[in-house]
DNA sequence: GCACGCCCAAACTA
DNA sequence: TTAGTTTGGGCGTG
C-alpha cells in the first residue's frame, strides 16, 4: 500500500502553506471567506488553512498557526520561562546502561495531572501565560481543549528523539496530539509498526515532513495506533528548535473522588 | 570523510 | 507471561 500526501506528493515546507490573514476584515468578507474555507476544510470551527496528510491508518493536518514575528516573539519567551527536567529526570536507562536523553523535556498542565513517560512519572507545573497563550490558540484553531503539554526543546541538529508512538493509556484516544514548533526547522519521520525492523511484514513508504517555526501539525486518531514517529539527527541544524505536544490526559475519576474523601476523613 | 538510514543490544516494565 | 520499548553504536550506502 503505498502512501498518499492529499494536495501534493512532495516535502511539506513553510513556503507551501498560507496563513491567517493579519489584515482585519469586514463583516461581509469575513462571512464569505468563513463559508468557502468551511467548505474546503471541513470539520474546524476556525478556518486556518489546513494541508491533509494520509496513508494507512495515518491521518495528519498541518498549517502554519502564528506569523514568523509570533512566533519569534513566542520563542524568546519559552526560552525565558520554561524550566526544563534536570537529573534523574533527564536520563533513561536501557539494557542497564544510563544515558542522558537527547534533548530537555519539561511538562506542563492543570494541576495535579501526571504523565508517564519512559518509565518515569512527571507532574505537570501550572501553565505560564505564554504556553497558556499557545494553548488557546491551538484550540481556537482545532476545536478541541487539552490539558497538558509535554515540551522537547533540541538544541541542535545533534539533538534528537528516537522512533515511537504516543499511544499511552493515560491519554484521550478521541483527542488528536497537536504538535507546535518554534525555531529551527526540522525533518520529522513517521513510520508504520508493520513496516519496521529487518523482518517487517509489508512494504509502506515511510512520511516525511518538515516542521517549520510556526507550524502546528496535529495527529489525529488512530495515527498513534498504527504509525511510529521520529526526529532524526540533522547536523546541518546549528540552532535550537522547540516543540509543545499538547494532549489531553484522562483524569480518573474514582481516583479523584477517592483522594478527596481520604483528604476529608484522614481517619 | 561525512551525513544519514537501518538494525541491534538482552534490561526492564506493564 | 511476554510483547514492547528507550538510546548509542556499528555498519552499509551514497
Amino acid at each position: 500500500m503505498e502512501q498518499v500526501l492529499r494536495g501534493q506528493n512532495k516535502r511539506l515546507c513553510s513556503n507551501d502553506v498560507p496563513r491567517r490573514s493579519p489584515r482585519k476584515r469586514t463583516k461581509m468578507e469575513e462571512h464569505e471567506s468563513m463559508k468557502e474555507e468551511e467548505d474546503a476544510f471541513e470539520g474546524f470551527p476556525y478556518p486556518i488553512p489546513w494541508q491533509k496528510l494520509e496513508a494507512e491508518g495515518l491521518d495528519c493536518d498541518y498549517a502554519l498557526l502564528f506569523t514568523k514575528e509570533e512566533a519569534d516573539n513566542l520563542f524568546r519567551q519559552l526560552e525565558e520561562e520554561v524550566v526544563y527536567s534536570t537529573g534523574e529526570e533527564s536520563k533513561v536507562q536501557i539494557f542497564g546502561k544510563v544515558y542522558d536523553i537527547p534533548r530537555k523535556q519539561a511538562t506542563y498542565g492543570n494541576a495535579g495531572l501526571t504523565y508517564t513517560y519512559s518509565g518515569v512519572k512527571r507532574l505537570a507545573c501550572p501553565w505560564t501565560p505564554t504556553l497558556e497563550y499557545i494553548r488557546n490558540a491551538v484550540t481556537d484553531a482545532t476545536g478541541q481543549s487539552f490539558n497538558f503539554v509535554l515540551i522537547n526543546r533540541y538544541k541542535d541538529g545533534r539533538d534528537h528523539m528516537g522512533e515511537h508512538r504516543d499511544d499511552e493509556k493515560e491519554l484521550d484516544p478521541s483527542c488528536p496530539i497537536a504538535s507546535v514548533s518554534l525555531g529551527a526547522a526540522r525533518d520529522f519521520i513517521f513510520r508504520h509498526r508493520d513496516a519496521r525492523g529487518k523482518q517487517s511484514s509489508r512494504q509502506i513508504d515511510p512520511v516525511k515532513l518538515e516542521l517549520a517555526h510556526g507550524s502546528l501539525l496535529l495527529m489525529n486518531p488512530p495515527t498513534n495506533t498504527y504509525w511510529y514517529h521520529s526526529l532524526p539527527v540533522r547536523k546541518k541544524v546549528l540552532s535550537p528548535r522547540i516543540n509543545l505536544t499538547f494532549r489531553r490526559i484522562l483524569v480518573d475519576i474514582k481516583k479523584t473522588i477517592k483522594k478527596e474523601n481520604n483528604s476529608k476523613d484522614p481517619g
